[in-house]
DNA sequence: ACGGTGTTACGTACGCTGTACGGTAAGTTG
DNA sequence: CAACTTACCGTACAGCGTACGTAACACCGT
């Protein structure tokens, strides 16, 4: 399973994607049952819990069989990551039919916000191109259409949702940090433990506004910053704008 | 320079980003001199490059000295990062100075930019809480003054430029990855490879809208999107949206 | 039923990572 | 000059992705 160039590992790559799977062999092993185990070990771990080795052995099997089906590690996060796009919506018409296209978009919204609280490795995966699979080709296509002929060109369609859709990632990626990183420490503990030693440490600091706001912020969601509050917040204020373009 | 307990850890990484180094030892080492020699690899390379090894070689020393002046390399990260964003303004009312808020925003925006062109791997850097040095706070500052009196609660003060700061850091990221890859392919290259065998893979497809616009973005930038284009339009929607809730 | 052949599975190995440990050598002090 | 302190770094370990070569199996023509 040696690579080639650019041109024909591409190539390769997306007929993966789309179903062109090796045959099972003699071990049972099929290209869906490893993007499962994958996804099952990222869901419980993070995406960094997930190395060949890793998840060879859940399915009990060697490690290098794996190569046998997928070409390498970049390509099985790409299956998993359009796999995972690609329970979004059980219908291409969810979306539209959640209402008017204000409404819509906040049933999008938050329905990526649950797949990233669902999959928070989803947050960390990083390919160069997009990962164009079954999975994500159908994601697009349903969340355009509520925007098709309320009065945006087709370029600002574009626009539109990837604003929002970048917002929401942005969001669920704090949000996900916030929640527990790697020392297990919850944000109250680690605020209780920086603000008194940063206090100390920047005691001639002159901050009028920022000293105010991070202390007003503070005082109502114990935190540094609420992500979930951003996420809402954020997201009227993009509607009023896209609202705005359109009067 | 073992790992203790976490508060223990937090203490001293907070102390270390607010100037508290060891002093420089035989070698001459100092702790600006290997945030600079991580940043230049990172610069060049990605953060992916940044190795103890590699800035060890850069700097002309064995690879274990730096561990007697930073503890390991999610703090050697965090120093980078806080430097990094510290060189953003040459004063903390340079935003203010640009105009209206308005103005003031776009200038943020636009310079936050410039730096994740200057530093792409910030957009890679993925710490668990804020890296509260003194450049971060300082930009938080300079970034926060300019909404102050125009209308908005503090909180919501917090919530604009935390939407504004996501917009800018989801686009750049786009951005940077369209420029050039791992395979050293250019995004015109990647779609003239792709599109032939999407078309073929899909051919049964029912895709009425994501296909009329999808057309349209590809005829009007020459790729599957335009991140400096969305950059630009994102923002000014998402004034348009903050300027509907003063009024 | 059997031997040959092509495919599949996987053990081993290489180069890379972050960093713990302990020895060495340089600088400082008595 | 000798002794002590400490900065430096060579070595080692466990982990990673994956290239390579071999062993085991399934199938097929005879």
């Amino acid at each position: 399973m040696a690579r080639g160039t650019p041109v024909a590992d591409l190539t390769r790559s997306i007929y993966l994607l789309w179903g062109h799977h090796p045959k099972p062999g003699r071990s049972g092993l099929t290209v869906p049952a490893i993007v499962e185990a994958g996804t099952e070990l990222a869901d419980a771990h993070g995406l960094a819990a997930v190395s060949m080795r890793k998840v060879a052995e859940h399915l009990g099997v060697g490690a290098m069989s794996l190569y046998g089906y997928v070409p390498g590690k970049e390509d099985l996060t790409a299956l998993m990551t359009d796999a995972a796009y690609g329970e979004l919506y059980d219908d291409v018409t969810a979306p539209t039919e959640a209402g008017d296209w204000r409404e819509a978009m906040r049933f999008v919204a938050r329905r990526n916000w649950e797949l990233y609280e669902r999959h928070p490795w989803l947050l960390e995966v990083r390919s160069p191109r997009p990962d164009l699979g079954p999975g994500v080709v159908g994601k697009y296509e349903a969340e355009l259409r509520p925007l098709d002929g309320i009065g945006l060109s087709d370029v600002e369609m574009d626009s539109v949702l990837a604003l929002i859709l970048g917002h929401v990632a942005d969001s669920a990626r704090t949000h996900a940090q916030h929640v527990r990183d790697n020392t297990g420490m919850t944000d109250a503990e680690w605020w209780d433990t920086v603000s008194p030693v940063l206090g100390q440490v920047m005691r001639d600091e002159n901050l009028p506004v920022s000293g105010r706001v991070g202390a007003t912020v503070g005082a109502e969601f114990q935190a540094a910053t609420n992500p979930e509050h951003n996420f809402t917040f954020g997201l009227e204020v993009i509607l009023d704008g896209v609202q705005a373009r359109l009067g």
